[in-house]
DNA sequence: CTCCCTTCTTGACACCGTGTAAAGTTGACA
DNA sequence: TGTCAACTTTACACGGTGTCAAGAAGGGAG
């Protein structure tokens, strides 16, 4: 226990907090249980992180750091069509989804008595809505956006199928595998959005 | 306040939490203000509900029964084809949706932390399943169904596409009218499930 | 009329999880 | 040696659910 040194023991409530929400019993992530897994007591886990929503958006971001997240956007970004785009995208979201499940069921739960940790959600839940817009727009622009849709509308129908709870209630609740979503979704999303299906 | 009549009170009591949870602000639907409500101590609210679990299945029953929602789901069980009966099915629960919208908002709520109430909620749920499951049924009777689905895993997706985080998210998320939702859901249902554009 | 029994009231309290407050300990470093 | 950051222990407030106990009010039956 050297003293001067918080950030390495911020590294380890954020270890800890993410191991306790990916973990077998994600109700066993209070604030005690998350100090006593990072070795401290609960008291000084308030002095890194006054509260439960703050050390929630510092583990999201965390997880987003250790996976790398901006690098496996990158496929998607550099898509030269909006078909390849909405593909990518659909691939990365997939894949990423259950690495950050924990969090955002703990983010979801907190959501309906905390303000805070609603604000914190949709501020990230924006970032998903923002690739599902850039893909939209680019199947707009190739010409490849079936008639009924509008941008807007298309990219709020694919972030709605993009959302945790949809892979929640088709991967956990119904027993898919990660692949069967994928294709599910990729097969569904193109035929829905895409002129003459792609 | 006359005695031996517990049957009125109940049905009062019923009505205040309908009243709350569909009110402006669902958070104040707390038992001390369903009692207050309908004009009882919140002590007496729990002779008659013993737990918020046990009011909020009470709850959904009497809405179901005051909607007739038996009655509203017949047009799609009288329907002669599969591609008939999946359309009524889409627009009873496109219809439903927003009448139960509180009280699901309520269980959703209260899921993470209580077993009651999840296994509640699961239960209704199985309902909207099953509709799912006889309307993919029917297609596939038909020979109607898209040959990449199984009736099951068309069952499970096209629930998830009627779930109510779908419509919360673009209806009271995303500003979508009642009209367009019913309408994109009829369409992209269609184009997923039904052989051949229908 | 009286007694019982159901319904309901008031008031207190336990439990749980989050967050606050205060006083004390430890170890690094100057 | 003394200071300061990091941490500990203990205690408590708050809000919401659910429990408990004692008592009041009114109808029905003897």
């Amino acid at each position: 226990m050297s003293s001067r040194n918080s950030e390495a023991t911020k590294t380890r409530i954020l270890q800890a907090a993410w191991a306790l929400l990916e973990g077998d019993d994600p109700a066993k992530s209070r604030m005690g249980d998350i100090a006593r897994q990072a070795g401290i007591s609960r008291q000084a886990l308030y002095l890194h992180y006054p509260t439960r929503a703050e050390l929630l958006v510092a583990t999201a971001r965390h997880i987003d750091a250790a996976k790398d997240v901006e690098a496996r956007l990158a496929p998607s970004r550099a898509a030269e069509t909006g078909v390849t785009r909405l593909s990518e995208y659909i691939r990365f979201w997939c894949d990423y989804l259950p690495e950050i499940a924990g969090v955002a069921r703990a983010f979801i739960t907190m959501m309906d008595a905390d303000d805070a940790a609603r604000a914190a959600w949709q501020d990230r839940m924006q970032a998903l809505y923002e690739g599902c817009h850039a893909a939209i727009a680019d199947l707009q622009r190739d010409g490849a956006l079936q008639g009924q849709w509008t941008i807007t509308s298309g990219a709020d129908w694919l972030a709605a199928q993009l959302s945790y709870h949809n892979w929640d209630f088709l991967v956990r609740g119904k027993g898919w595998s990660q692949a069967e979503y994928l294709e599910c979704l990729m097969r569904t999303a193109q035929q829905a959005l895409v002129r003459q299906a792609g």
